[in-house]
DNA sequence: ATATAGCGGATCA
DNA sequence: TGATCCGCTATAT
């Protein structure tokens, strides 16, 4: 566990609810702006993935990238923490 | 829309 | 070290 990596979860267990940043915003945020790549495999190899909000995480495009339970579940679940987020408001 | 290169960090040999 | 991989991104077709 490297201090980058410590950074990245911590920064990304601190995306609230029903939002969305990408690995760049990420990368940015742990100091290395051009290290998204380094963010993506950090989060594949984390070990405690259901801890962290991971699924939040996306391309700088907007588009659901990758995700170690499959793209459709993570747009489900980014809707669906939208839908909470609209609920409890 | 597709191809390509580049890039940072982890992992393995 | 060096090669390779990754849940990527920017740029050029």
């Amino acid at each position: 566990m490297t201090v980058f990596e410590k950074k990245v979860l911590r920064i990304i267990s601190k995306i609230p609810l029903g939002e969305v940043r990408s690995y760049k915003w990420v990368a940015q945020k742990a100091g290395k702006p051009n290290a998204y790549r380094a963010v993506a495999n950090a989060l594949s190899k984390n070990k405690y993935p259901l801890f962290i909000p991971c699924h939040r995480v996306i391309y700088s495009s907007g588009e659901i990238g990758g995700y170690f339970l499959g793209k459709p579940l993570k747009e489900k679940l980014i809707k669906l923490e939208q839908k909470i987020k609209s609920m409890i408001k």
